[in-house]
This record gives structure tokens, C-alpha cells and sequence, in this order.
DNA sequence: TGATTGGTTAAGCATGTGCTTAAGTATAGC
DNA sequence: GCTATACTTAAGCACATGCTTAACCAATCA
């Protein structure tokens, strides 16, 4: 079982190779099997199922084999785990500005105080 | 000169690292000195600055120094290169989607067929 | 001035990553 | 059954990563 700061770990780090980003580009087009996947990448076919594996491990792409040719598709919602890392810190840095300001504010017009978090008086 | 692709290599390297997304919360919080970003982390301060080294590599990050204290702070909009490209990817998905809805209707109604790229008759 | 604080550099090491080639297995088609 | 296709496994290799310790430098501070 595997906690949420691995699943980030294996996520981004899964999306931080240019290869990878080209066939997670290619299945949101639709699921493709693994010589697809692997024609426009430089590489050998072990390489890539490499890349799938990891792809996979990080729950961004799953597959299944039927008869001889392995069927991949994307996992959108993965994407989101980080996404939502993201945007949290970019809400968290745009409230911090907020405050800021309102701070700024404060020492602009001494006389009325932005609400509650005032070293009054 | 850097191209698009080889900054989200960084980008999502950088964040593929819980230490490292660990000095970023801390850094949307407020610029800090480096001893002070060491502090939560259970390593040797030579290992915060290879981390910190990463971080201002890919840009999320930048910092100068005063006297003898190096500040560092965030650079929050280097995080939205790596945003959008997951936004992009979402974004093709969601319209495959729609598609794909767009042709399983034409399927059952065969008579109108949707605006444009039905292979008509 | 001499010690302390805050950071930096260098070296070394274990492990991980991204690829390769070579050989193997299991369908599918003839 | 024989062969081509579509992976799959294994081994090996170069280089990157994440850490360590030891030594070093440069601003403060007593």
C-alpha cells in the first residue's frame, strides 16, 4: 500500500521524460498497443516497455495483453493527484499575496485595520 | 537556450522529490534562508543545497545571497509551464471524449449525422 | 582577534535510470 | 507444423541521483 507522497514521487517523476510525456500524448488520442506506441520513439522495443512499466507503476497508463498485442491506455484521473499539488501550492502562494497586500494596506491607512489579524492599537 | 521540453524534464524532476516539494510548501509561504529550509529535513545541509541546486535549475526556485545568508524564494510561475502541460493533456482528452459521444450518437440516430465529419451516407 | 555561524566545495559511494543487445515465449497466419 | 509477429526477459553498461563526511571560506559577534 502505498502512500500519497510515493504516488506523487512516482507520478511526476514518470512524467519528467520528454519519451514518456510523447506517449502519454499519444494515448490521450485513444488506447494504442505497445509497437504503436513505440514507432515514432528512437528506441528499442525493450526500452520502451521500460517506460511503459514506469508509466504503469505510477498508475498513469494501463494495459492489458489479449491474444499477442498488448493494449495501452491512459489513466486520466492520475493526472489529477498531480495537478491538485500544484494548484494547491499556487492557491496557497496567491493567499500568502492576499495577506500581504492586506497587510500593505494597513500600514498605508494606520487608522482603520484590515479585519481581525491586527496587532491593534 | 533551453527548449519547452527539456524545462519539464527539470520541472518534473524537480517535483518528483518530497524533500524538494517539501521546500517548496515551505517557500509559498515566504522567502527563507537555506539553514532555515535545512531545518525539517533529516539531512546533511550539503544534501538541502544539491536539492536547492535542482530547484533553481529547473527555475522554481531562486535565491541570492546578503552577507552571509543566502534567501531563497519561490518562482511560482515556473510551476505553471508543468500546469499547463497536464492542463493540455486533460483538455485532449475531454474533447476524444466528446468525440467519441458525438459518434456513438450518430450510431443511433443514423439518419442526421453530427455537423461535418460523419463520413456521410 | 578569535570563535561561531551560515554556507560552500570536494570526494566518495550506493543505488537508480535509460538504454542496449541477445535470446526467449506465445499467438496468428499460411 | 513452420514462420513471422508482438512482445518479454535477462544481462550489462554508462551515467545520473541522493546522500554522506571532511575540509574550507567568509561574515558576524564577543
Amino acid at each position: 500500500m502505498l502512500n500519497q507522497s510515493t504516488r506523487l514521487d512516482q507520478t511526476f517523476q514518470a512524467l519528467a521524460d520528454s519519451s514518456r510525456r510523447a506517449m502519454l500524448a499519444r494515448l490521450v488520442q485513444g488506447p494504442v498497443s505497445v509497437s504503436e506506441l513505440a514507432r515514432p520513439l528512437a528506441m528499442s522495443l525493450p526500452a520502451v516497455m521500460q517506460h511503459l512499466a514506469v508509466l504503469e507503476e505510477s498508475g498513469l497508463v494501463r494495459s492489458e495483453k489479449i491474444g499477442r498485442v498488448r493494449t495501452c491506455r491512459i489513466e486520466p484521473q492520475a493526472l489529477s493527484l498531480a495537478e491538485q499539488w500544484i494548484n494547491q501550492r499556487r492557491t496557497e502562494w496567491e493567499h500568502r499575496l492576499d495577506r500581504l497586500g492586506a497587510y500593505l494596506e494597513t500600514l498605508k491607512n494606520p487608522d482603520h485595520e484590515g479585519d481581525s489579524h491586527g496587532k491593534s492599537k
